[in-house]
RNA sequence: GCAGGGGUGGGAGAGUGGUUAAUUCCAGCGGACUGUAAAUCCGCCGCCUAACGGCUACGCAGGUUCGAAUCCUGCCCCCUGCACCA
């Protein structure tokens, strides 16, 4: 394996705990791990809360692979069970349950997901329903017991809301529960989270230091923030970057993050390592490379972290080319018009964008055109009701494109 | 058990009989502008309709009224406090 060191540096990088000794704690633990020599038991956990994650996710996939990278074991755990309660952690209030089917659907795109980042081959994937589904009042009862009341309302979210008068439910105090039996299940030597869940990894270490086991080493990473700037990335938000985004919104979504986020996403969302990251950001605050460059830069890599090779740069050239210099793409989305015998409405302007999906009511797309915002080959309309030809290029807006074609000749 | 508060458009949250398709904010969309899909400014933002106009909508079901998100009755759901816990 390689030397402690060299993984400390990079296991180590790009992390937050809050506070300086509790760092000071786990990098010591961590090193004192490394030095035993063997494959480390690495882990996260995600609850399967919603189909898309966002790139903010991808950030513990990044920490998880570093450790695969050094040659140890990575569990990908699902949060099938967890999430029928819902993680109080980042909310000021109660998260909706979620149905055992919502779960099972969500949990199988996840890992879908994060095999972008991880090494399918190297990474062992879990559910928690297996273990937890199985406890017993009386055993969960005896795990309750390790903890305190007090211990929970000192949390900053659930005293916000107990000061607000708002509902707190017992359930919600469960959660940290049954994420810290997790680690005791499992055995694990380390366990990866956002900061938000400092509280719960922490909890698996009280937990297993009662079980007789070697309390985890527990390793955090910032929340990132959403293409905003300011807040926390959150599909709720809205500011948010989507795993599953294709290439070309991928790049573009990172174009539109403030440069004040370059730090960040650098050093977060890419392959690039420390030095390198040092290496844009000074060559930025010394003038020598434009704040678009790096950001293009950042656009690239993060894309290009999460796509086969030529789609990230596909997508540059394609901001480049559409935003950039507002030309027409090469490709864009094609329309199959109706064929000529059917009814003559089916061909106008209004249909064609609704049955495209491009607008969601007619009413839309006459707002639209009012606007200004339909162009037909390079001209504006403002009838919405025109009889479109075959071979007609549509825009929309700013960057949606439309072709139509005769049946047929999809 | 007792007392009180509340359910409004994707989200938050006004509105207590007509002038309310419903203030405002966020998100979304469009335009202008720009190194950017950023920021900023302006505009739009239920559905159908070429338009006139029509339809649907403020937890659910009834009712009062020329007219109700707004009043009455019943029901469902949510929250808070107190009490209980000897």
């Amino acid at each position: 394996m390689a030397p402690v060191d060299e993984q400390l540096s990079v296991l180590m990088w790009g992390t937050d705990f809050g506070d300086a000794s509790t760092r000071q704690t786990m990098e010591r633990e961590l090193a004192e791990l490394l030095e035993q020599d063997r494959p480390l038991r690495v882990y996260c956990g995600y609850d399967p809360t919603d189909v898309d994650l966002h790139i903010g996710h991808t950030i513990t996939f990044r920490k998880l692979r570093q450790f695969q990278s050094f040659g140890h074991d990575v569990t990908f755990l699902i949060g099938n069970f967890t999430g029928l309660v819902g993680d109080p952690s980042d909310k000021d209030r109660t998260r909706p349950m979620l149905s055992p089917d919502q779960l099972a659907a969500n949990s199988q795109t996840y890992a879908a997901q994060a095999f972008r980042i991880l090494d399918p081959e190297r990474t062992t994937v879990v559910h928690n329903a297996d273990w937890l589904g199985k406890l017993s009042f009386a055993e969960v009862i005896a795990l309750s017991s390790k903890f305190t009341v007090a211990q929970f309302l000192e949390r900053d979210n659930f005293q916000l809301r107990w000061q607000r008068h708002e509902a707190i439910h017992l359930s919600e105090f469960m959660y940290a529960l049954m994420q810290a039996y997790d680690a005791v299940e499992m055995e694990t030597d380390v366990q990866i989270g956002g900061t938000d869940q400092l509280f719960n990894l922490l909890a698996g270490r009280t937990l297993q230091r009662e079980a007789g086991q070697r309390p985890q080493v527990v390793i955090t990473t910032p929340l990132l923030v959403g293409t905003d700037g300011t807040q926390k990335m959150s599909k709720s938000l809205g500011n948010f970057v989507a795993v599953n985004d294709v290439p070309n919104d991928m790049y573009g979504k990172v174009m539109s993050v403030p440069d004040s986020a370059l730090d960040e996403y650098f050093t977060l969302l890419t392959d690039l390592n420390e030095s390198e990251v040092r290496a844009v950001l000074d060559a930025v605050d010394a003038g020598e490379m434009p704040p678009m460059d790096a950001k293009k830069r950042l656009a690239l890599e993060v894309t290009r972290s999460m796509y086969p090779d030529g789609e990230a740069e596909a997508a540059q050239s394609y901001f480049e080319s559409t935003i950039q210099r507002s030309e027409t793409p090469d490709e864009m989305e094609q329309f199959v018009l109706p064929s000529d015998g059917a009814e003559d409405s089916g061909r106008r302007l209004d249909r064609v964008l609704v049955a495209a999906g491009v607008a969601a009511s007619g009413g839309e797309v006459r707002r639209l055109v009012k606007q200004g915002a339909v162009s037909i080959n390079g001209t504006r309309t403002d009838d919405f009701a025109t009889e479109l030809q075959a071979g007609d290029e549509i825009k929309v807006g700013r960057h949606r494109f439309l072709r139509v074609v005769a049946a047929g000749s999809a």
